[in-house]
RNA sequence: GGAGUGGUGGCCGAGUGGUCGAAGGCGCUCGCCUGGAAAGCGGGUGUACCAGUCAAAUGGUACCGAGGGUUCGAAUCCCUCCUACUCCGCCA
């Protein structure tokens, strides 16, 4: 989240950047924030003060007692009293402020940086770059939820049965293709640096908060009955959480991590031709990208892994697009992201598989994730996370472009991770 | 799941009602010593908030797993929760 001291002191600037991202409070937002923010303080110095006397007189109270003072120290008690009675309340009215404080500033989003294009949707996303020409369909070209069919790969009605809809079953070379690309991304990652990690699944509230799925995605995330337990919408919320509370070396800096885990996301309101097939799903599989970086470091970084994204689509052959998301249609949390989406011959549109991003400081304020300088002080880092990649609608777009009306032939990149070359 | 014992600073570890943000050690760091290093000697070494300042120095408050309670006063006593270990049960 934002820090309060940088928004009272940019009161204009922040509005300005938050309205541009179509927050139509936001005046409102900051006016409260600060005004709680000067309660709070006060309140604060009205508890210092009265918490340091009754500390003293405790230390009276001792005294007399060592040298016997009986009767003086009795009476000094019932001063002590006094004091009790009126920390309780200034504690309980410090502690209310600084609930609010932080409820609003959890409901304050990211500012865009400075290079985000200025929109109100999605369709004022900027595209960056697209391959060119985009292949043409042929007349045998399929959408892919046909070719799984066709060729048995994942069981749709089966996944309803299990568990519902949205939740397939992938069999036989559908289930191996699906191994084999997370296998390909994994040591792709590794060859590149990023540490593999296996977290759990399930994350608690104070997790969640903490990268910013709560309070902003309630809703959108399956929660555990009587449990203070979601299940991951996405490997960042574990991966970045392991970092909650550091104080890190520099040297250890930058912290570069992969992960595969399943995703589960209730997407609640979805409908239509964007849920078919392997469009949107409740559980899918992605492998996730999680960099916690210097601030100084964090925007380069946020290219190289652009960069690190695009080559694997470019390695599986797959013409994509980069996008760079516009004001309105940023992430809570970011202040920077780009898209890449894959060409899904068969459906004739764009896929999102990736989602890259910068957080600024707005997890790591949220975590308390810093490092320590030469000098001996404390500064907040800078997080970052990017899928690399998801997998179902690679697949999908995989699927429909290697089909020739015979067979699906299978990118020779993955020829080490398969023992088919095609799915007749 | 049952029974028992614990959770203290970067790490180890003392501390069972006051002078304890917390002994001691390790680590790290600065200085001395040395041709250089090791050893040795001396100093420093948590975080947040508030006040203060150009910045600082400095002062105040809070924090000994988390949250409540008792008390003039809590790391220390009581309650709840989380968690680790040992034994038993169960089990991939």
């Amino acid at each position: 989240m934002l820090e309060i001291n940088f928004i009272e002191a940019n009161q204009e600037h922040v509005i300005n950047l938050l309205t541009s991202r179509q927050l139509k409070n936001a005046a409102e937002l900051v006016a409260h924030a600060i005004t709680i923010n000067k309660e709070r303080k006060i309140t604060q110095q009205a508890y210092d003060l009265v918490a340091s006397k009754a500390k003293e007189v405790s230390k009276e109270i001792e005294q007399l007692l060592k040298t016997g003072q009986k009767d003086a120290a009795e009476a000094r008690k019932a001063d002590s009293m006094q004091f009790k009675d009126a920390l309780k309340k200034l504690d309980t009215g410090l502690k209310q402020h600084q609930k609010d404080l932080q409820e609003t500033l959890y409901n304050i989003p990211n500012l865009p940086h400075a290079g985000t294009p200025i929109g109100k949707d999605e369709q004022d996303n900027k595209i960056i770059s697209e391959v060119k020409p985009l292949p043409t369909a042929a007349a045998n070209t399929l959408p892919h939820w046909e070719l799984i069919e066709k060729y048995d790969l994942i069981d749709f009605k089966l996944g309803n049965q299990l568990a519902g809809a949205g939740f397939p079953v992938y069999k036989g070379k559908g289930a191996r293709l699906q191994r084999a690309l997370i296998n390909f991304f994994l040591d792709e990652a590794r060859a590149a640096g990023f540490e593999e990690i296996q977290p759990p699944i399930l994350t608690n509230a104070t997790s969640a908060y903490a990268t910013g799925q709560l309070p902003d995605k309630e809703g959108q995330m399956y929660q555990l009955a009587g449990e203070d337990l979601y299940l991951i919408p996405t490997a960042e919320t574990p991966i970045t959480n392991l970092y909650r509370g550091k104080i890190l070396p520099k040297q250890t800096i930058p912290i570069q991590h992969v992960a595969y885990t399943p995703c589960f996301r209730r997407e609640a309101g979805s409908w239509g031709k964007d849920v078919r097939g392997l469009n949107r799903l409740h559980q899918f599989d992605k492998v996730e990208l999680v960099v916690i970086t210097l601030p100084s470091l964090s925007y380069p970084t946020l290219e190289t892994m652009r960069q690190y994204v695009e080559g694997l689509v470019t390695k599986l052959a797959l013409p994509y697009r980069v996008l760079s998301l516009c004001t309105g249609d940023l992430g809570f949390t970011s202040a920077a992201t780009y898209d890449i989406e894959v060409f899904s011959i068969g459906q004739d549109r764009w896929l999102e598989v990736s989602s890259i991003s910068n957080f600024e400081t707005y997890q790591t304020h949220r975590m308390q994730t810093r490092y320590k300088e030469a000098d001996g002080t404390t500064h907040l880092l800078h997080s970052l996370n990017g899928s690399a990649l998801a997998l179902p609608r690679i697949m999908a777009a995989l699927l429909e472009l290697n089909y020739d009306g015979d067979k699906i032939t299978m990118p020779k990149i993955l020829t080490k991770y398969l023992d088919f070359e095609c799915i007749r």
